[in-house]
DNA sequence: CGGGCTGACATTTTT
DNA sequence: TGTCAGCCCG
């Protein structure tokens, strides 16, 4: 066994999979087997080192990760053995934790756990109660304002105190409103999660030495993507016995927007000066010609401390291929042609091909094009399951039944079905409520024992019956199995027959269908004991990922986002939208480290590669459905271009309109000057584009193609159809309004 | 109170 | 392109 365990890996790695003790920092290149060392360490551990599993703690950066790691296990050592191990993400596992343990903190442990559109409901609400206008006080930018501040473990009172503008006083209100609401709520976000985590640990002793003495031997993957309230949970359980395993990648690090702080990873030898350090620099993915493109955009990344030098044996392989595209729809026809003469050429099958962009809107033409090719896909992310209004309206019940202070939920259903609850009942129940400073279920039960009340005999009444439905739900959730408590609510509540009132047949179907999925996805939880099936199965709801449904097992193409595809691999990787604005993307040009890594997200692109990369760009993309001009990204000017084989339209350059030169010309830095390939200026035209000549008038494209390095227009004009060379012809693009 | 219409406006990435 | 807030009317 131990031979087996070891044999198989290349001398890095048995270092970082046999150095048992002390703190060890595994920087690992893209496919250089970091999850074989990950899993055969855990292993070692248990067979060599005979260390219980009990002992150990193991940290993903997916639930999918934290499961396939344990399916990996089970097959080594038995299910028995693997049962025994803790693995999961942060989140999930601080979950789990303070289920436990957040009685510690004065807090009820049934707490709810708010996602995004909860937490921006909450952050509404909050806004309304304090008189501040959502347009000037966008919801969303105060909440990833306190999102930072949380994961900063900075609190209201902090923040408060630090304010120094005049938005982050208005966020410092917000705050503290918006924590009173989630505690008065019983509710945490994701951001509390980790940080009550954190003060669990570091405020109560006695909790924090009961998880050093269990946690023994700690792994955490994709360290570069911690942020601080994740380091201080690992610092802290690390403290006492120093076995912390730690793997990453400074040149894949994408999450700093969240918070995430690569700083983690740079400074660990500081922060463990007897840390062992090891690189795994050989790749068992990708072809040289794969790595040498990748190798040659991070190369240029100005903060890379550890500088991998990523080597293969598998050869040089196909070229990279760059298509240049006229425009988007022509980008994914060019995909799609492509994967279909692979598929055809016996070369892939659709499982093989992954098609990867920067945003999930550029998911759609990418969708529409593969029905339409009758090629079977699959759409990791947009519109989510669990985020569909019906599953979150019955939801709503649910999580009521469990937590029926859960404010959100409560506003979300009050008057869904339709029960005359309108609008300004509900203010006026906000109002009283907080007036009687309790939350708005008990504001609800104090109407039910007749205490005065601001309402009209109409208005309570309805307000009665909804309360008394949700004490109902209450009081049954403790004796029912899951499956007939939800069986209960959609009946008591006539899910069925509302959705049949709000939409046509065929959409009240389909909602329909919706719900007896989430209805489906309660089966897995009956084995356990009935008090318990509830809250598991809206903790493992909430805490889901887009990425956990990827299905690698059935043959079909996949669409991703860049940032959802980091450590996926495929035989066949095509990159979208490399482009100005999209690639690096708009939001983050004016910021040197944002920049930066939108430069890594590509080189994580690329590096998901096997044996072929396309890169892509347009010349025009419809943006909100309106045609605009790009560019190609400076991230392609960086690659010598004998590394490239170019397809497409071939020399092509955007002519751009006056407005738009001025515009790039003052978007760009003076002190950057612009990286030109030296390419022949043609012009781009396609069918059904408007056009005008100078001497035979306004006519319509009917087809065009490239010559040499000029274009050949066929333009159909009054009097007859004309072949014309767009560098001669002089045509000028006739533009609407 | 509820339904329907319109016009404004927005899109980065996600546990 | 699609969603959502705001307005009007029955």
């Amino acid at each position: 066994m131990t031979d087996d365990l070891l044999s198989q890996l290349n001398p890095p790695q048995q270092r970082a999979v046999a150095t048992l003790e002390g703190p060890v920092l595994v920087l690992a290149g893209p496919g250089s087997g970091k999850t074989r060392v990950l899993t055969h360490r855990i292993a070692y551990l248990i067979t060599v080192a005979g260390i219980d599993p009990f002992h150990i703690l193991a940290v993903t950066f997916t639930n999918k990760a934290a499961r396939e790691m344990r399916e990996r296990l089970a097959t080594l050592l038995g299910e028995a053995v693997a049962a025994d191990l803790t693995v999961g993400t942060f989140h999930a596992i601080c979950a789990r934790w303070l289920r436990r343990d957040i009685v510690h903190l004065g807090r009820e442990r049934d707490f709810v756990i708010y996602d995004s559109d909860d937490q921006e409901r909450l952050m509404k609400r909050v806004l309304r109660e304090l008189n501040l206008n959502e347009k000037q006080n966008p919801p969303r930018a105060i909440l990833s304002a306190i999102s930072r501040a949380k994961n900063e473990l900075i609190s209201p009172e902090e923040f408060a105190r630090a304010a120094r503008s005049y938005f982050d006083e208005i966020v410092a209100r917000c705050y503290a409103r918006y924590q009173a609401l989630l505690s008065e709520s019983n509710a945490l976000d994701f951001d509390d999660l980790l940080g009550e985590t954190v003060r669990l640990l570091r405020e109560h002793p006695t909790v924090r030495e009961r998880y050093q003495e269990r946690y023994q031997f700690l792994l955490v993957d994709e360290y570069q993507d911690t942020n601080r309230a994740q380091y201080l949970i690992v610092r802290a359980l690390a403290e006492r016995y120093r076995n912390l395993f730690v793997v990453g990648d400074e040149a894949q690090s994408i999450y700093a927007w969240r918070g995430a702080d690569v700083r983690n990873i740079l400074q660990f030898e500081h922060d463990y000066p007897d840390a062992t350090v090891i690189l795994l620099e050989q790749n068992y993915r990708s072809t040289q010609a794969i790595l040498d493109v990748a190798q040659a955009l991070i190369s240029v990344s100005p903060q890379r401390k550890y500088d991998k030098r990523l080597w293969t044996t598998n050869g040089a392989g196909e070229p990279v291929i760059l298509y240049e595209a006229f425009n988007d729809e022509d980008e994914v026809q060019f995909v799609i042609g492509e994967i279909m003469r692979l598929i055809a050429s016996g070369k892939a099958r659709p499982g093989d091909c992954a098609i990867l962009y920067r945003t999930n809107a550029q998911s759609r033409l990418v969708e529409e094009a593969l029905v339409q090719a009758h090629l079977p896909y699959q759409v990791v992310g947009g519109v989510r399951f669990y985020e569909r209004k019906e599953v979150k309206d019955v939801l709503a019940y649910l999580r009521l039944a469990a937590n029926p202070y859960d404010s959100v939920s409560l506003q979300r259903i009050i008057n869904w079905p339709g029960r005359g609850i309108g609008e300004r009942t509900v203010t006026e129940l906000i109002v009283w409520a907080r007036q009687l400073g309790v939350p708005l279920y008990q504001a609800l039960s104090e109407l039910a024992s007749g205490v005065d009340n601001p309402f009209t005999a109409r208005s309570r009444a309805a307000l009665l019956a909804f309360h008394a439905l949700i004490a109902d739900l209450n009081q049954r959730r403790a004796a029912l199995p899951l499956l007939e408590l939800i069986d209960f609510a959609l009946t008591a509540v006539g899910v069925k027959e509302t959705l049949a009132q709000e939409y046509d047949t065929e959409e009240a179907e389909d909602r329909w269908r919706n719900v007896q999925e989430l209805r489906n996805a309660a089966l897995a939880y009956l084995h356990l004991p009935i008090e318990n099936q509830l809250a598991a199965f809206l903790e493992d709801i909430a805490l889901v990922a887009d990425i956990d449904a990827l299905d690698r097992n059935s043959d079909v193409v996949t669409c991703i986002t860049l940032h959802q595809a980091k450590g996926l691999e495929f035989p066949n990787v095509f990159v979208l939208g490399i482009e100005e604005g999209l690639l690096p993307h708009s939001r983050s040009l004016s910021q040197r480290e944002t920049l930066e890594e939108e430069r890594r997200l590509l080189y994580v692109g690329m590096t998901r590669a096997q044996h072929r990369l396309y890169l892509c760009y347009a010349a025009q993309r419809a943006l909100f459905g309106r045609l605009s001009e790009s560019q190609r990204s400076r991230f392609l000017d960086v690659i010598p271009p004998h590394l490239l084989k170019r397809a497409g339209r071939r020399g092509y350059r955007a002519t751009p309109s006056l407005q738009n030169s001025m515009f790039n010309s003052r978007s760009r830095p003076r002190s950057e000057p612009a990286r030109q390939l030296s390419r022949p200026t043609t012009v781009t035209f396609f069918a059904g584009q408007r056009v005008r000549h100078a001497t035979f008038g306004e006519g319509i494209v009917v087809s065009s193609r490239l010559i040499d390095d000029d274009e050949e227009v066929t333009v159909r004009f009054p009097d007859r159809e004309r072949r014309l060379l767009a560098s001669f012809a002089r045509l000028e693009r006739i533009t609407d309004g």
